[in-house]
RNA sequence: GCCGCAUUCGUCUAGAGGCCCAGGACACCGCCCUCUCAAGGCGGAGAUCACCGGUUCGAAUCCGGUAUGCGGUACCA
């Protein structure tokens, strides 16, 4: 084959929100026109109206967005009109086209009508299921005469479109699995392309569009593998190219069947919402079915532009690792510039503050400071929270069970926590600095005979209720020499109170 | 049921006849670092390459069959 301009698409459906598998397979025509110097596509395919929404539309756009796949031709706002020398881009826009088609086929006799009614159509399927044999249409209404058409007609029934399949093989050469060659009588008999209301069926607009549209090389899931016959005798049939195919494994659950809302965490906005970020996504999505053929595997969206190719695509199915991700997540987190990683973690901050995690959102400037402890330390951005919410809460609860360190007892703890008021406020707000606290205390320590360790965590737990959290010194130089001795304070009386209990 | 596709550590994968009694990563375990938690470093355990036959001097890699799994089989996409 020639040279022809390699033209690829991602054709969502506006049934639900982007879903991980639909995010991956518009990644890996994203990255194969990149790659290919081509032209990648986004078009909606709303024809199922009852399932359809804006809102979803709108979500799917935000999250190609979001990701960083930006389409050459389609919608770039939900619901608004498309750019592209094949607009509109939206099937529901587009129904002329797919009249014009069935209007040829049935004019070339290779489409009819048919007058079975869906109860007819489901009592013929089980009768078949009973008998043990494969559902299939009969074809009844594959001949009929004008009469009989009159007849129905005059009955008030309205005829969907069929599609004769006719009786043959179609093979094809899948650029992932090789050859593939199906019986078309395998197929389940003519199939419906357009409903007894007029709209049509995915397997109808697919073909008109991808012709339409000019579309070089189909990458879509493996589920579509089975209804790639149906497509090649669509094309043949309206005298369009065949353009090529490839089909991608699929996600799978846990338990090794297709992504399911049901069984997995599926939507992007989820991920997003969570604190992923888009380049681990990119990273983890590219690596789940694909590999560079080497032991790299932190890969830029940039990077993988570069050497994307189908001959890496794993033909088996690829359980989705959420462990995975989220290290891949924190890799990313911790390549982020500081000015880049405060921008994407303030909507966060403000979210805890929405949420009443915390009474007030930190500064930039406070943020910044806290980069140092706080980068190595997120597996998502929605972690912040959870890492130094305490920080910003006007008071903590401290649980004085915790408080008293495994080798102390109660009295030891009071004491130890005394001894440390006294020293953290003898350096004073000056040389209130992280180097400068620990020396005194470790001194504290070591004359008293305490293990250094046990005094820190009791102060731990005083200024922040919890026994993890980042460095104490910088956590204790965050918090400021006020607001530390207070809290400390209120330790010291907590714990003299718990004596009464 | 029928048709199709697939099958390398728990998971993602490297591997395109000898470099593999199978390499990397996540997770797991241990050690180091260490004020806790992370991060990082080092090490460990973990795959008779689904199974059976064949081709070959030699097979994870080629061929055939079997098994298992998954997908499709709608007037859903």
């Amino acid at each position: 084959m020639p040279d022809e301009p390699v033209r690829v698409r991602i054709a969502p459906s506006p049934t639900g929100p982007l879903h991980i598998g639909t995010a991956r397979t518009a990644l890996f025509n994203y990255l194969y026109a990149r790659r290919q110097g081509g032209t990648f596509i986004l078009r909606i395919e709303d024809t199922d109206v009852a399932r359809s929404s804006i809102a979803y539309e709108k979500d799917i756009l935000d999250g190609l967005h979001a990701l960083g796949l930006k389409w050459d031709e389609g919608p770039e706002v939900a619901g608004q009109a498309a750019r592209g020398p094949h607009a509109p881009y939206r099937q529901m826009e587009r129904l002329d086209t797919y009249a014009a088609a069935a209007r040829r086929l049935l004019e070339d006799d290779k489409a009819y009508w048919c007058y079975c009614t869906p109860e007819e159509l489901d009592a013929e399927r089980k009768r078949l299921e009973a008998a043990k044999l494969p559902p299939r249409y009969s074809g009844r209404c594959a001949n009929l005469t004008a009469a009989e058409r009159a007849a129905f007609e005059a009955e008030g029934r309205k005829p969907a479109l069929r599609f004769r399949v006719g009786d043959e093989k179609v093979a094809f050469e899948d650029l992932i699995r090789g050859r593939v060659e199906i019986d078309t009588s395998a197929l389940g008999g003519d199939f419906v392309i357009a409903r007894a209301d007029g709209s049509p069926l995915y397997h109808f607009t697919v073909v008109v569009d991808d012709a339409a549209m000019e579309i070089s090389h189909v990458i879509r899931g493996e589920d579509h593998l089975s209804n790639t016959p149906k497509h090649i005798l669509l094309f043949r049939a309206l005298g369009y190219p065949e353009p090529r195919f490839a089909h991608l494994p699929l996600i799978l659950n846990a338990d090794r069947t297709k992504m399911s809302k049901r069984k997995s965490q599926t939507a992007i906005s989820d991920y997003l919402a969570e604190g992923f970020v888009r380049e681990a996504l990119v990273n983890y999505l590219a690596l789940l079915g694909w590999s560079t053929g080497t032991e790299e595997e932190i890969l830029s969206l940039d990077d993988l532009e570069r050497r994307f190719d189908l001959d890496h695509v794993q033909k088996a199915g690829a359980v989705f690792d959420r462990e995975r991700l989220e290290w891949l997540n924190g890799q990313w987190i911790r390549r982020l510039t500081p000015d880049d990683l405060v921008d994407r973690l303030r909507p966060f901050l403000e979210a805890e503050r929405a949420a009443g995690r915390i009474d007030r959102v930190p500064t930039d400037d406070e943020i910044v400071a806290l980069l140092p402890v706080v980068q190595e330390r997120l597996p998502t951005l929605g972690a912040i929270g959870d890492l130094v919410g305490f920080l910003f809460v006007d008071r903590v609860d401290v649980d004085p069970a915790v408080l008293v360190p495994k080798r102390w007892d109660r009295e030891t703890a009071i004491e130890g926590l005394r001894a440390a008021r006294e020293t953290i406020a003898a350096i004073g707000p000056i040389s209130y600095e992280a180097d400068e606290l620990e020396p005194p205390l470790r001194a504290l320590a070591e004359a008293r005979g305490w293990k250094a360790g046990d005094l820190f965590m009791a102060i731990r737990v005083a200024v922040t209720g919890r026994t993890a959290t980042p460095p104490l010194f910088d956590t204790l130089v965050a918090l400021g020499p006020e607001r530390s001795l207070e809290r400390l304070d209120r330790a010291i009386e907590r714990l003299a109170a718990a004596e009464v209990a």
